[in-house]
DNA sequence: CACTCCGTATGACAAATGTCAGACGGTCAC
DNA sequence: GTGACCGTCTGACATTTGTCATACGGAGTG
């Protein structure tokens, strides 16, 4: 019985070297490739492939996303994503949109064949380091708004900018920041971008 | 006549699948592996390879850095950068390091087997979209002070600390980061650090 | 030698930011 | 239905930042 894979990793070299390695394995045919996440979508409909391998960081729709639109259309198809840089913040992200299994690049093609067998049966991985990190990081302690607002204030904008953004009057922008600052313990909400994005909150 | 090729990249998934790719080709052999920098010089002096294949972020030291090592340890080591994220900046100095070779990892394995033949032959190679980035983005104007103290201030430290951490006074550190943020034409100077790196400039 | 940068510094002022207190309506849980 | 939050707002205040003028010594250029 064959386990029919999809591919999505914008980075050709990438791809085409794991299609080559992937396709060594008796039971495992790589049936579509993509480089983008809406390109994924639209071979995932095309194809139906019983699993699909996604990189986390892709142009257009990043793996999560694509896996929370796969899981609403193509049940049947487990979703297991490749990371190079994981943060904590997108595992708890991946797992809530029923991705099974989260994976740094780092494992050899080996593996993550194992792998995909793995979640083709229905089972989830996590790599443990990946989820220790996550469990370290807990919880986002930041309300929506003031992640969102945080969020708007990543690229150094003004408040005045950020308020008319997020269509909020100055002064609750700057209380908001202000409560985001002192619950991450930074320094100002710059640090606290930092902060937040170091932990996958934002 | 064969070429001998190092190959380094944290990604143990890429380096696998690459060194599978590029195996295939009659001509190349791949003599060593590595996933760090300071690996990947040690494999360098313990192989003397024709070409070097080097990821430009690595753990330990980046790629321009190892580079630069090679340069002056085996001259006759020829260096091919592939990079995922290419920045502007990061091309210069790796030319100025005296890579033959920079391309992005979008690029073909079948392609990369090429670029890696040219090299060998002495000649350079640059991706024409990176290089016509990094030659948008211009010479850095920031005067070497100005980008440092920039760079101090990347992390949303406050001036106070900046100011400790250059040993310079926190007036004189408000001068050089209101230059920078004027000459960068940011909001101010967060970012302005977001530009400055965008261009490669710190 | 005069001129122009750069690095460094100070002082002063305006603007932005960070912090706090207080207010009001909504939602959810007990 | 009373608290406990959350989202939203305003106003006031201290601190931090951004900007500008000005100063001086050194390096390099004409």
């Amino acid at each position: 019985m064959t386990v029919r894979v999809l591919l999505a990793d914008d980075e050709h070299l990438i791809r085409g070297a794991l299609a080559a390695l992937l396709s060594l394995e008796d039971d495992l045919v790589i049936v579509a490739e993509a480089a983008t996440g809406p390109e994924a979508l639209a071979m995932a409909r095309a194809h139906a492939p019983d699993v699909a391998v996604l990189d986390l960081q892709m142009p257009g729709a990043d793996g999560v996303k694509v896996a929370t639109s796969l899981r609403a259309e193509l049940p049947a198809c487990q979703v297991l994503i490749v990371t190079s840089h994981g943060r904590p913040g997108h595992l708890k992200r991946a797992l809530a949109a029923g991705v099974r299994g989260f994976v740094p690049k780092t494992v050899s093609a080996q593996r993550l064949a194992e792998l995909i067998r793995t979640v083709h049966a229905g089972n989830r991985y996590v790599d443990p380091e990946l989820a220790a990190d996550a469990i370290a990081a807990g919880d986002s302690p930041l309300t929506s708004r003031e992640a969102e607002v945080l969020e708007l204030a990543a690229d150094g904008a003004p408040v005045a900018e950020i308020a008319e953004r997020a269509a909020l009057s100055p002064g609750t922008v700057r209380n908001y920041l202000s409560s985001a600052v002192s619950k991450l313990g930074a320094e100002n909400r710059h640090a606290a971008v930092r902060l937040a994005r170091e932990r996958g909150w934002v």
